[in-house]
DNA sequence: ATAATAACTGGAACCGTTTCCATTTTTAAC
DNA sequence: GTTAAAAATGGAAACGGTTCCAGTTATTAT
């Protein structure tokens, strides 16, 4: 391999010269710069990432510290930061977390040290604990889809998830539903994920506007994915007087649902009305009503504000906050007289409660 | 940042043996190693890895060059990839291909420096004229579900997806199905897919043996995706004589045609088998019957290979094949009385053709 | 006690860049 | 034709590790 040594004394030109061509100085004469420019493509020469790096001090690399790479919420996020990584020449370098152990140690050692110029945290809170080592830490770091109150110290790309949640369950009291049930993932988790915790927030607050009471029974939580989400809408669906309306914290959550409903005889929106979180590519093919969330975006919105201070640190951590979006499609519709049960329900106001069929 | 040399003055050592304990040299001590760690905890010190990198001459870096990485098919590849570097300790860094130029710029410029110490390349086959470059680099290039002749100096775990695409058709073949549509990406693209033409090959083959023609309005190619599936689907639907059985050529495709088919008004699979390809999460959610390929593991065994010819190069380059396996569910049946045309196919062997209805 | 050997240890040299300072060359001004 | 200023150039030092060689200390055998 040869060296930026062996272009230097191929051209006849001291190194520093050498160094000047390649970082385009206009400090050197045009007639230089020819001979160094034959020199490095008689010789095919390319310059060292690895010795530049040493040298700058700079990794020219961009971490994603990132929970389930799989998931396709997740991807799209990632996508917005890469697309945004490949205009400024940056790499990107993935760390997977499907473990607690794991997280501990990205938290550590991905951060603390010049394996990046920057991190970008997708999802993750980091426990109180770890706060002090990414506040201080001496890259910068941006958090996307975590929120929490002691994070205010970070900056970060967020949605309203409470609000969205709020709007899922608005949607569904607007159309009459007072029977909601809420599936999410466990509402506390290792991993400290905080959506499903604040969807659940705009959930309890609709309905308690509304004057409904949270149900327990009509809440279920489990690991993430169809499976759980499946077997938690078949038990509440099974009870005597189940909900009329569900609202999945996720889109893969409500696919679950649907297919507990659709096991369960009953059909959709017809029998049951359920919304979803997320709007992924598959919402539409399902027909899926959901609160779109813009993913891609947040990616990109994450990666720009990271190569911001990577540029110059701002002294004010930066918020910024996504909107959300209802996208109504089949699965949601209004309350039908089959669906109300015998027993009228407590809400005096109830006009459809007074059309029941039998 | 404190450096080695402030580990060695506060120990009251050498620089040599702080490195030597950093790398559990049996060379040091224990009196002295628990001196060095004292130090090194008390100062805090991390070691720097560009440096360390530079020294060694390696990257500790595994590069993956992967086109649209937001693919489910692809993320699950690359989750066996993850999840195997993990336990070397190696860095993964990923280039995203979503145009021709990048997958230029990343076949010529990832892999000729030391942006990493193995590259994995991912259902991209190079072109002929890069081909040299990868058989000569100075890193070992691994590629995975990237067939093609021309590729045999390359390492490579591949499927055999003229089997795949085989056997999906000899199942409908064997439900009884002669007119069967076949919906894919486009056989031909810049970035020389190898997957779609070869599934198409084994349907070509299968047909032929049975001794059905392949028809040109059977067939419909477009860009990946479930859009351009549904559109074809449509389209072949809507011949005079549609065909009773679809094989498309992905899952994702396979949902393009079963929402296709849901749109004209017929009953899967009462009125048209679908047989999809890959058995994505997705599949068994919708009840596809499809082709199983075992996505995570061709990554994590690519990744095994590529780390295998890091530790030393083997003189022959290895081929992995995986298999693939049928798996049967709901959306494919036995041909009908109902499916079959008022013109009698060619074929004067059918005796299903006699039990027409009309 | 002494020599031979083994176990440790210190630090210079090296990896391949960039940067900065000192020096040389060119240009412009009078 | 001088001189001052500007432009171009060469190369040492630095980045922070690892490695290897030489030197020191400890151990063992006689």
């Amino acid at each position: 391999m040869p060296t930026i040594r062996d272009v230097a004394e191929k051209a006849g030109v001291g190194l520093g010269t050498v160094s000047r061509v390649l970082n385009d100085s206009p400090l050197v004469s045009e007639s230089t710069r020819q001979r160094v420019l034959q020199a490095i493509s008689d010789l095919n020469y390319m310059p060292s990432l690895t010795a530049r790096r040493l040298s700058l001090g700079k990794t020219m690399t961009i971490a994603v510290i990132v929970p389930f790479f799989t998931r396709p919420s997740v991807t799209e996020r990632m996508r917005g930061i890469e697309n945004t990584l490949v205009t400024c020449d940056y790499d990107l370098t993935i760390y997977n977390v499907e473990t607690v152990k794991r997280r501990d140690e990205c938290m550590q050692h991905m951060i603390r040290r010049e394996r990046a110029d920057g991190v970008i945290i997708i999802s993750l809170s980091p426990r109180d604990e770890d706060l002090p080592l990414l506040v201080n830490s001496e890259i910068p770091v941006v958090l996307v889809d975590a929120n929490h109150d002691s994070l205010s110290g970070l900056s970060r790309v967020i949605v309203d998830d409470v609000a969205g949640g709020y709007t899922a369950t608005r949607h569904l009291l607007e159309l009459g539903h007072e029977r909601i049930g809420f599936i999410s993932d466990y509402l506390e988790t290792p991993f400290n994920f905080t959506s499903s915790r604040e969807r659940f927030q705009g959930y309890q607050q609709a309905i308690n506007e509304q004057g409904i009471a949270f149900r327990e029974d009509y809440f279920g939580q489990g690991p993430h994915g169809r499976q759980a989400a499946y077997k938690n809408a078949a038990r509440i669906m099974a009870l005597p007087d189940p909900p009329s309306a569900i609202f999945a914290a996720s889109d893969t959550q409500a696919m679950g649902v649907l297919q507990a409903a659709r096991d369960a005889g009953l059909s959709v929106p017809d029998d049951l009305s359920v919304i979803g979180y997320d709007d992924l590519e598959i919402a539409e093919y399902l027909g899926l009503t959901t609160i779109r969330q813009l993913l891609y975006l947040s990616g990109q919105r994450g990666a720009e504000l990271l190569m911001d201070a990577i540029q110059d640190p701002p002294k004010e951590p930066q918020c910024e906050v996504l909107p959300t979006e209802l996208v109504v499609r089949g699965t949601t519709a209004h309350l039908s007289g089959s669906q109300l049960l015998d027993q009228p329900t407590y809400n005096p106001n109830n006009q459809m409660a007074n059309n029941l069929p039998g």
